[in-house]
DNA sequence: TGATCTTGCAGAAACGTGACTGTCAACGCG
DNA sequence: CGCGTTGACAGTCACGTTTCTGCAAGATCA
C-alpha cells in the first residue's frame, strides 16, 4: 500500500493498471475487475467507489490481457480482393467504399471494429491480429486466406456467393442473375432491339453470373449476344471496351455495363459516335455513384445495396461469434434496386409516376 | 512428453501452441521462440528443425499473447471525422476512400494492419483495442479522442494541420492556400473577370483555409467575393448551393468549387441557366475522381494527391512508433496537383502542353 | 590440467487481466 | 448455543508469449 498510483514495474509510466486501482480503492484485484466488469456479488457502494477511483486514476483495462484472458478481441477482418499490384480495391468501384462504411458503423455498434487486410497476402499479417471473424469481400474460387481462417476455426462471412466448394460460414449477396434479367426486360420493354453488354475477364462470382444471366437471355428472345469484356481493375481498358462496343457494325442499340465507370464511358463514346441518349441508345449500368443523377442526360443504375449487404454481412457474423447463429449455414439474398432515369426510357415520362400497363400485352 | 500435439488445457482445440511444437521437437519453449524469431544463438539445424515441427502441426503464435508480451501489437487506428449521423464520410469524398487506400497498403508493407475507428466514439470501442499509434483525417478543434490517446503515450499523427493547440505527434497536409491562389490566378489568367466559390459551412481547417485565402485574393484583386456555403456531407445541399451560385444577379463567370461533387452539379447547374462551359463560364473544382476526364465538357480539377498523403502519414507514423523519428515534430506539406481540362481553358489548347507565358505582365 | 570463454539450450519470471477457490464474519434457525 | 448458509471480499492460477538468467558441455589457452 506504500507504491500506489504507479505501476510496479515501469512498464508505462502514463498508464495505471489494475493493481493500482486495487491499492489507490484498499481493495483486492478480484474487487476492481468485478465491479467495473458488473460480475461477482458487490455492494453498489464498493462497486461505486471503484469505479470512482478508476476514473481518477484514468485507469483504461489493457486490451491485449483481456483478448489474451477472454480469447474475444472484438475485432473483425475486412478482406477486399486485389487484383494488381496495389492491394486494393478499395476506391475502384463506390460499391466496395459504401460498403465498407456501412459495415464499420454495424460492427461498431455492436461493440466490434474492422481491421482492413489483403486478401493474398503473408501469412505474418494475418496471424499478427487477433481476429473474431473475418468479412469476405468476393472471394476468389479456392481462397488460401479463407481455408487457413476456416481451419482455425474462425467465422468466415463472405459477400458474395462463394464460388467452388469454399468453406464459408455463412453468405450475403444480391440475385444478380435476377437482376440481369429485370434490366434487359426494362431495355427491351422501352424498345430496344440489340442488347449489348459491358462485361469483365475476371472469374468473379458477380461477373460471371451476370454474364451467363444475359448469355440465357440473349438465347430466349433469340438475340444474337453483343458484349466486350475487359479487365474490370483497369479504367482505362473499360473506356476502349465500350468504344470498341459502340464501333461494332452490329452496335447495339441499348448497353448494360456491369461496372460503375461504365456510365460515363458509355456517355462519351456515344458522343464520339454522334448517338443520341436515350433516341439512338439506351444506357444502363451498375453503380452506387451519385453523379449518374446529374449526367446530360441522367444515367440509369442498379444499386446492389451495398449499405444493407454491408450491415448484413456483419450481423450474420457477429451472430456466429457470439454462438446466436443458427447451425445451419445462412444464406441471404438482398434485393437490388433498378434506379430508372432518362437513359433508359424513350419517351421522357409526363408523369412522375407511370403506372404499370396492363400486362395482358404481348 | 506424454501429451503432445494438443493444449494441457482444451483451450482451442485446433490450435497449436508454442509448448506442443516445443514438445513435437523435443526442445524446450526458449529454443523454439528463439528459432521461429530469428533470435539467440542456434545451430541452423535447430533452427530449421523447430520451424518444419510448427508448419507441420499449423502453429501460428498468438497475436494477444505477443501484443501482451512486447506491448506492440501491429495495429494503427484510422480516424475518419463523422458529420452527420452517419459515422463515416468514407466514401462521402473519394479522397478519403484513396488516401485509406494508399495507408493501408503503405502500412502493410511496413507490417502493420489499420482498424477503422469512429472520431467520437465511447472510450469502450477505443480501449478495447490495443493500437501503437493512430492516423486522425481532418481532426477537429479539441478532439477529445486525440487528447485522450497523446496523453496515453500514443504517437497521433493527422492528415490535415491540427487546428488550435491539438498536440499531434506530426502531421501532413496540402498547402491548401497556394493551391487556392493558384486556381484563381489560373482562372484570371483564363479571362475570368469575376470568380465565385461554392465553400462549405464546416469548421475543418480545410475548408477554413481554403476560404479565407479565396477571401485575401479577392482583396487582393479588388473583387467582391461571391461565394455560396453548404453544409458538405449533404449532397442534395450541394446541389442546391450550386444553383443559388449561378441564379444570383451577381452571377460569376468562373466558379471553383472545393468538394468532390461541385463539378457535376456545377455543370447541371449551368445546363439549366443555358450556360456553356466554358464559353460562360469557367470551372474547377478539387476531386479525386476520374469521371470529369469523361464529363461534357472534362472539368478541370485540382488533385490534393491522397496517396501521397496517405503514404507519408504511415511514414512519419510508423518511424515515431518505432522511435526512429526526429525529436521535434514533424510537418510535412504535400504539393497538389491542377488537372487542366477544357472546363478551364477558353480557348481549346492546340499544342498538349502550352508554355508558360512571360511573368512581367500586371 | 585446471581456468576461462563460448556455444546451445532450459527454467522461469513476467505482461495484465478474468475466473475459480477459499476464508471469515454475520446471520438465521432449530 | 451449535450449525449451515450467505455475503463480501482476498489469493492464486492460467491465458501464450518473450526474454532474462543461468547452467552444462565442449573449446581455447596458459
Amino acid at each position: 500500500m506504500s507504491r500506489a498510483e504507479t505501476s510496479r514495474r515501469g512498464s508505462r509510466p502514463g498508464r495505471a493498471g489494475i493493481r493500482d486501482v486495487a491499492a489507490a480503492a484498499g481493495v483486492s484485484i478480484t474487487t476492481v475487475s468485478d465491479a467495473l466488469n458488473g460480475k461477482g456479488r458487490l455492494p453498489d457502494a464498493t462497486r461505486r467507489h471503484v469505479r470512482e477511483v478508476a476514473d481518477r486514476l484514468g485507469y483504461r483495462p489493457s486490451a491485449a490481457a483481456r483478448t489474451l484472458r477472454t480469447g474475444k478481441s472484438g475485432l473483425i477482418g475486412l478482406t477486399v480482393t486485389t487484383y494488381g499490384n496495389e492491394p486494393f480495391t478499395f476506391t475502384e468501384f463506390a460499391y466496395f467504399a459504401e460498403m465498407a462504411r456501412a459495415a464499420t458503423s454495424a460492427a461498431l455498434a455492436r461493440g466490434y471494429a474492422l481491421v482492413i487486410l489483403p486478401a493474398t497476402s503473408r501469412h505474418d499479417v494475418w496471424s499478427n491480429v487477433a481476429l473474431d471473424g473475418t468479412v469476405v469481400i468476393d472471394p476468389s474460387d479456392h481462397d488460401p486466406v479463407v481455408s487457413e481462417l476456416v481451419r482455425q476455426g474462425l467465422p468466415v462471412v463472405s459477400d458474395g456467393r462463394p464460388a467452388g466448394t469454399l468453406p464459408v460460414t455463412a453468405w450475403v449477396d444480391n440475385d444478380h442473375e435476377a437482376a440481369v434479367l429485370g434490366i434487359l426486360d426494362h431495355l427491351a420493354d422501352a424498345g430496344a432491339r440489340r442488347i449489348g453488354l459491358l462485361t469483365g475477364t475476371t472469374t468473379d462470382t458477380y461477373t460471371h453470373l451476370s454474364t451467363t444471366a444475359y448469355l440465357r437471355w440473349c438465347e430466349r428472345v433469340g438475340q444474337d449476344p453483343v458484349y466486350e469484356a475487359y479487365p474490370a481493375h483497369d479504367p482505362c481498358a473499360g473506356a476502349v471496351a465500350a468504344d470498341r462496343l459502340l464501333a461494332r457494325p452490329d452496335r447495339p442499340d441499348a448497353v448494360y455495363g456491369l461496372f460503375d465507370p461504365n456510365g460515363t464511358d458509355l456517355l462519351a463514346a456515344a458522343r464520339r459516335y454522334g448517338l443520341r441518349v436515350p433516341e439512338d441508345l439506351l444506357l444502363v449500368c451498375c453503380s452506387e455513384s451519385t453523379v449518374y443523377a446529374s449526367t446530360e442526360p441522367p444515367i440509369t443504375t442498379l444499386s446492389l445495396k451495398p449499405r444493407r449487404i454491408g450491415t448484413a454481412v456483419i450481423q450474420v457474423l457477429i451472430d456466429a461469434i457470439e454462438g446466436l447463429a443458427s447451425d445451419q449455414p445462412v444464406e441471404q439474398v438482398i434485393p437490388t434496386e433498378l434506379i430508372v432515369r432518362t437513359s433508359s426510357q424513350r419517351r421522357p415520362p409526363r408523369t412522375t409516376v407511370s403506372p404499370p400497363r396492363s400486362p395482358e400485352r404481348e
